[in-house]
DNA sequence: GAATCGATGGTCT
DNA sequence: GACCATCGATTCT
């Protein structure tokens, strides 16, 4: 298994967004690796797209999703869940994809702890969940998960699995065309 | 199983 | 001052 390097996420969002799944996420925090198959996800554009954070051009918040590819962008939702991004397009041209999902692979224990779930099945099932469970939040943000000793990173998968695109999930007025990707057969995806 | 609703704070106009 | 790329508890069918 090696890990995605920059190239390939200088590259268009949406392609990025399907290529992820089947990848590992990975996350080594206080001597332990978390590490969690990425099961579903979204792609954000830039300025054309109305449901990105890159709508009204390079804010304080979105500025990132200009920076170079492979950067890690969190944001918090509603006041109480983080969101874990992965910028995408080459510098200087706005994208980022939205780890909505994942299926626990290791930390498992520590997972369990910080989510306080009993159901396996709703441990990383969500955007806010896979955030909660990894333990990444705001002050994660400008990781570059390719660089060689980022804690935060992902490791190319061995099983591209079949993939089902729809709608974007809480999105009030999307665009036609699908930019949400799912693990057809995975029990992990969002409900 | 589906629908409803409150929590809670960073960010932008 | 309003708006959210959500979650979980509660309240129904």
């Amino acid at each position: 298994m090696t890990k995605l390097q920059r190239s390939f996420f200088a590259r268009d969002t949406r392609r990025v967004a399907r290529d992820l799944l089947g990848c590992r996420l990975a996350y080594d925090v206080d001597g332990t690796r978390l590490a969690g198959r990425i099961v579903e996800t979204e792609a954000y554009l830039g300025p054309e797209d109305p449901a990105s954070h890159a709508r009204h051009g390079p804010t304080d918040r979105a500025r990132i999703m200009w920076d170079r590819p492979g950067m890690v962008y969190v944001y918090r939702i509603y006041g109480i869940h983080d969101m874990l991004n992965l910028v995408t397009e080459a510098k200087g041209q706005a994208g980022a994809v939205l780890v909505r999902a994942v299926e626990p692979l290791e930390g498992l224990e520590e997972m369990r702890a910080r989510r306080g779930v009993e159901d396996d099945r709703s441990l990383t099932d969500g955007p806010g969940k896979v955030c909660q469970a990894f333990g990444v939040t705001l002050d994660d943000r400008g990781l570059d998960a390719t660089a060689d000793d980022a804690p935060l990173f992902v490791q190319d998968g061995d099983d591209p699995p079949a993939v089902e695109a729809t709608g974007r999930i809480g999105v009030v007025e999307d665009v036609a065309e699908p930019r949400r990707f799912v693990d057809a057969a995975s029990p992990w995806r969002s409900r």
